[in-house]
DNA sequence: CGAATCATTGGCGGATCCGCCAATAGACCG
DNA sequence: CGGTCTATTGGCGGATCCGCCAATGATTCG
């Protein structure tokens, strides 16, 4: 429990997260730290990608819901344009689907915002480090979930329309395809999500990420 | 914009929000100011109110969404123990639902957590001089919202059973009534949520925060 | 005390849903 | 090259849903 690595330069931190409130807290409980020196934060993913350009920040902590493009999307461009970029997700979401996301997208880490302040820096150092992080708690989430098979995307599109409203036979014209088989597309969501209607399935999806507010 | 009542003693606050950063950025925020002083922080329902009769604050700032105990219960008890408690609803749900049972509770006003720093600063001080505080998106929302009739209890209860993919048959038998009036509800849950379907219903249930995953 | 809202129930009928059966074609994987 | 997954479509039938008609008692509100 010594100060680890107090000799060598801080870690270089881009904060992206649209509550300035939460920035600040951010930026105060990781400023404590000699380890760390935020180089610049942003509200929004458009200039999160800038702001990364002209920082190259060792570690970016990224919030998932936010104004404009999503932090999963933020995410995806800032690997795909600066595939040495660590990310590690910072946001309140516990749904199973962001946490999946989010680690297929390229994420080294995912916490959620009740994390204790001393927790979030060992977060950071262990990113830093070259290493993954993942609460035991999601991991387990994540695990159990695995067993269930995931919707593909043409069933969440379905599903997408289903929320709306949309009957079956609309949902095929919609999608160009016959009643049967949007019907078929119906049948093989409620089995994967384990409910019996297309009202419990919209509130699966809702419950697990697939679906958002 | 000269600094107001600096002369006067400084307003004593109660933070609760269950993510540590959060109340880290409220108090760094909040105690650059010297108009503010806090004097405690929870990160749950429970310790609120405890915290509170202790401390006796001016102001509480007080999330929705916590473990434990919701804040909306919370502040209905803070308010039943101590009507006099003045009461800032800071939370990151823009649900009408929410914003209207926390008014409805009692509470002083209501900020989103994409609140500017200084702009909270001023909803406090209007909260401790005995004002609201409405953000006029808020209020607009909630205006167009009155238009239509809101779920009764009976009502929620119905939507709540229907989530869970109850047929209108379960739902009866559940409630004790028939089923032709579990359908009857159904009938006007559909109408005064403008859908088409249970499904969709479900979906709007949670839009608008009449449910909650 | 009327007006309004709420919770309750009934009948009838067409629309829609969901399950079970089976089949084809393309994509991807080892 | 087989196996698995995905997307697609068909038929059949019972279960369930939703709309339209109408009615009663309790409660609340002005």
């Amino acid at each position: 429990m010594t100060a680890p690595m107090s000799l060598s330069a801080p870690i270089r931190l881009l904060l992206v997260d649209d509550h300035p409130v939460m920035r600040a807290g951010m930026a105060n409980v990781l400023g404590m730290d000699p380890d760390f020196v935020v180089v610049a934060q942003a509200d929004d993913g458009e200039s999160a990608l800038l702001l990364w350009r002209q920082h190259q920040p060792d570690v970016t902590l990224l919030d998932i819901s936010m104004g404009g493009i999503d932090g999963i999307d933020t995410l995806r461009r800032m690997r795909h344009d600066h595939p040495t970029a660590r990310v590690l997700m910072l946001t309140s979401s516990e749904a199973n689907e962001d946490v999946r996301f989010a680690l297929k997208a390229g994420a080294c880490g995912y916490v959620t915002k009740n994390v204790r302040a001393g927790e979030l820096a060992e977060a950071i150092r262990t990113i830093h480090a070259g290493g993954q992080v993942l609460s035991e708690v999601l991991r387990k989430k994540l695990a159990e979930d695995d067993g269930t098979r995931h919707l593909t995307l043409r069933e969440m599109e379905v599903l997408g329309l289903v929320r709306q409203g949309f009957t079956n036979d609309e949902i095929g014209r919609l999608l160009g395809i016959s009643e049967r088989t949007a019907r078929a597309h119906m049948g093989t969501i409620l089995e994967k999500l384990h409910v019996s209607d297309r009202a419990a399935a919209v509130a699966r999806g809702f419950e697990t990420g697939i679906l958002k507010t």
